[in-house]
RNA sequence: GGCGACGUGGCGGAAUGGCUUACGCAGCGGCCUGCAAAGCCGUUUAUCCGGGUUCGAUUCCCGGCGUCGCCUCCA
């Protein structure tokens, strides 16, 4: 049984199902105003991991993902590069699932988008309205915080606190709010912006709403489990809760947030500092399984920094398991039973993958033990159970010894001239398949050839 | 100002009231090799500072220093 941190108890506590053996989550997606970047990428793939795991161990998981695709940070760009908002937010969402696909991400089981349920929206904030829970100003409709008893739960702040701080910043529709912290619901529209019908005048709605309606809609009230970022712990969760709660419905059950991914310097990665790195790049630069690998290797509670040091690690541990794979054949094998167990108590304690991650690299240690010892058996079940845990981790592996034929013969030319210790023609011959790519290994049973 | 998190080896990053202080990368030694490389086996180095609690703290408490995040639309 899976336990989980909760935000909103702040502990650690398993993770329960509605249903059992069926998980509902929601998972914030992103506003497709620009190019995905290794945030985005890390909220990804620690739900990703969470969701590989899960079905791997035998739970259905229903994972809704939303794409905010009406926003005035879209609205924005399209007045700024004088282009349809439709063309960005298309164009965007496409990048973003290319990259999600290229990270290995599984695409969610349900992708609605904020366009598609502005109606919806328009309902519940019309129910907020009638109960006197949102009220109108002449720029939109806003809910009112103080209405809802427990807000900042997930902030775990109160509202005065709140308001002591970040004293600098411009309160958004300030004049006319009854508090400073009431958020909008529904925001007017200027001419020429984007906006659809309703009792308040054409508009847009505002940020929060849609993952009210879309989880409520798709997963049903008290769904299992409300996920993303940690930056929006607040004010995005808590304003949907808020809106949840107001509208007398059990919102999600358990709240998990991940770290965020901070520069050379430590600092959170955002568009603000302007030291984003694209999630297309590093997925192109580097072996496309390493930032999971260096995910992996970190809580996901925990800040990462992604970095050169790191990556290369990421990607040279890869390599390494790769091999590992290739060199022991465990064809049949039934996985180690004692490890996957061991490995499962990891994982269930608050998705420990740094400590399973720990407890793979010692299989694999066991498993080259095994097979120096000649145990075969024991050496293909320790594989066997390798590979179960990269599977669980949504960790492919490469098939590294799926070579060129044509290297292949080079090889046995290799071994040929070794045994006639025409040397020079063995190193001509090594120097040939090293410079196609490939890595050469000479054991006791000849020459190996592996992509590197 | 409020709330929260954190300061561990050459680097990344776990864990823990005492037992050999994980794991990855790098380094070092050995095996293997014609020599290498790769691979395998083994292995060195650490708990910000000052108090307190305790038989014993890196772990708990207090203080300090430092870092980071959130405090109204950033994953």
């Amino acid at each position: 049984m899976l336990s989980l941190y909760d935000t909103a108890t702040q502990g650690i506590r398993p993770l329960a199902m509605r249903r059992p053996g069926h998980l509902s989550v929601y998972l914030c997606g992103p506003t497709v105003y620009g190019p995905p970047h290794l945030g985005h990428g890390r909220a990804t793939l620690v739900y990703d991991i969470l969701r590989r795991y899960l079905t791997w161990t035998g739970v259905q998981v229903r994972l809704v993902s939303n794409i905010t695709d009406i926003d005035d940070k879209i609205i924005d760009r399209a007045n700024r590069e004088d282009r349809p908002w439709q063309e960005i937010t298309h164009k965007c969402e496409d990048i973003w699932f290319r990259a999600m696909s290229a990270l290995g991400v599984e695409r969610p089981t349900d992708v609605p988008h904020a366009t598609e349920y502005v109606a919806s929206m328009v309902d519940m904030i019309a129910t907020l309205v009638a109960s006197d829970r949102a009220y109108t100003t002449s720029d939109g409709v806003y809910l009112s915080v103080t209405s809802v008893d427990d807000y900042g739960l997930l902030a775990h702040q109160k509202l005065e606190d709140m308001l002591a701080g970040g004293g600098e910043r411009e309160v958004l529709g300030a004049g006319e709010k009854r508090h400073p912290a009431d958020f909008a619901l529904w925001k007017l529209s200027k001419p020429g912006e984007p906006s659809w019908p309703s009792p308040w005048g054409d508009g847009r709605p505002g940020w929060h709403s849609e993952c009210v309606v879309m989880s409520l809609e798709l997963l049903g009230e008290g769904f299992d489990l409300h996920c993303g970022g940690a930056d929006l712990r607040f004010p995005h969760h808590e304003n949907e809760r808020a809106q949840a709660v107001a509208l007398g419905k059990q919102f999600a059950a358990h709240w998990m947030h991940n770290g965020f991914v901070v520069d050379a310097e430590g600092e959170k990665m955002s568009k603000s500092l302007g030291n984003v790195a694209n999630l297309l790049d590093l997925v192109e630069k580097y072996d496309p399984r390493a930032y999971r690998m260096l995910l992996l290797q970190t809580h996901y509670r925990s800040p990462v920094r992604v970095g050169q040091d790191n990556i290369d690690a990421a990607v040279k541990a890869l390599s390494g398991i790769d091999a590992f794979v290739a060199r022991i054949d465990a064809a049949g094998a039934v996985a180690d039973v004692a490890c996957l167990d061991a490995f499962r108590a990891a994982m269930d304690n608050d998705l420990d993958t740094p400590a399973a991650t720990a407890l793979m690299f010692d299989t694999m240690r066991r498993a080259n033990a095994a097979a120096d010892a000649g145990d075969v058996a024991g050496a293909a079940s320790l594989v066997a159970a390798v590979r179960e845990m990269c599977a669980a981790f949504g960790l492919s592996i490469n098939d590294v010894g799926d070579v060129d034929p044509v290297m292949v013969a080079k090889a046995t030319e290799l071994d040929a001239a070794r045994a006639a210790k025409d040397f020079a023609r063995a190193d001509a011959l090594r120097g040939e398949i090293q410079a196609a790519g490939f890595v050469v290994e000479t054991t006791k049973d000849g020459t190996r050839v592996r992509r590197g």
